[in-house]
DNA sequence: TATTGTTATACTCTATAACTATA
DNA sequence: TATAGTTATAGAGTATAACAATA
């Protein structure tokens, strides 16, 4: 049998033995759906105090970027609906974590820059997330570690292993001009 | 930067650049919640006539197995509330891929089987989950794959190399008084 | 009194639609 | 007319609470 791991709430499924299913011996789903729970629910909990939690925490980081600042910029980078990136900014913005700028070019838009309690947050919450990345591969060796982040990121970007590595900048870069779902 | 993949709805969240981040080398986040959500997105799609979907279907397998078979042992093993449980059932059983039967042991309880619809079915889809799997691995040659799946067992079950494969058998086995999220 | 299963209700999160102010 | 952002509303999905039947 093949587990299907879904569960729509994914941030708080139980992370014991859902769908512990039937004792198969590489059942992907399953294992997949562990570890990235395990994943959303330790990054949740290290993110806990941050405005939006997660979605927040990856506002600040593509607020801190140089490229687009405007507020559909951000949505479409992070994937999310523009009403939803309104609440998230609100609440940033209360914390004094982003401001809201006008927007020189076009006075419809606003600009979302880091204030500099926002930078110093930023750097801080990165150094936690580095630390659950690593509680996350346990009882992996370096060398086991090295070795699972390239397979997954092979499979992630669907790069042949010749290839110059693809990463994420460039199909970043290449989509830049965003749209919902590219298929798959 | 670290990308934290999280979006509730997993399930229906856009696969392409959402949160494609600002271009790191391994960024643990991205590459699993990328993969994660290629491998929901894909279930769902060849689940799509199941009732309930993923969550259906994990009935279906679960109620397949000898061991229990009660409603509230299915909710427990699958990790959903009891309320969520007669929801799925009622839709299962109105396309007749299970039965409730009552429980001789039990008049309270009633006990969940197959039917033999529900049998062949449960076949079928398990063909198409195999399936999934293999596309999700993408590029990856059979050594590759094998490896994968390997080190992700392994993070997944927290086991040690060493260790006789404590597979999820022994894991389902020793939480059988099952109990929610066992923390982490 | 506790437990199985059902039903009804409330809550959370997200998307849809309508509105304003610009372009 | 189209777009950026806001607000209000409705929808899907889940959990909570109350209930009936049985233990």
């Amino acid at each position: 049998m093949i587990s299907v791991m879904t569960s729509p709430a994914v941030d708080v499924a139980p992370e014991g033995l859902p769908a512990a299913g039937p004792c198969v011996e590489d059942d992907l789903g399953w294992a997949l759906g562990t570890v990235f729970r395990r994943y959303v629910k330790n990054s949740a909990t290290a993110l806990a105090d941050v405005p939006g939690g997660p979605r927040g925490y990856q506002v600040l980081t593509t607020a801190g970027m140089d490229t687009p600042k405007r507020q559909l910029d951000l949505a479409n980078r992070l994937g999310v609906d523009r009403t939803v990136m309104t609440y998230l900014l609100d609440d940033l913005e209360r914390d004094g974590l982003v401001e809201r700028q006008p927007d020189p070019a076009d006075r419809r838009a606003r600009l979302i820059v880091l204030t500099d309690k926002g930078t110093t947050t930023l750097a801080e919450l990165e150094g936690r997330l580095a630390g659950v990345e690593n509680d996350v591969l346990g009882t992996l060796d370096q060398a086991e570690r090295v070795a699972f982040r390239s397979l997954l990121q092979r499979i992630a970007t669907n790069s042949d292993p010749l290839d110059h590595p693809r990463d994420k900048c460039s199909i970043a870069d290449e989509l830049t001009g965003n749209k919902d779902s590219q298929g798959q």
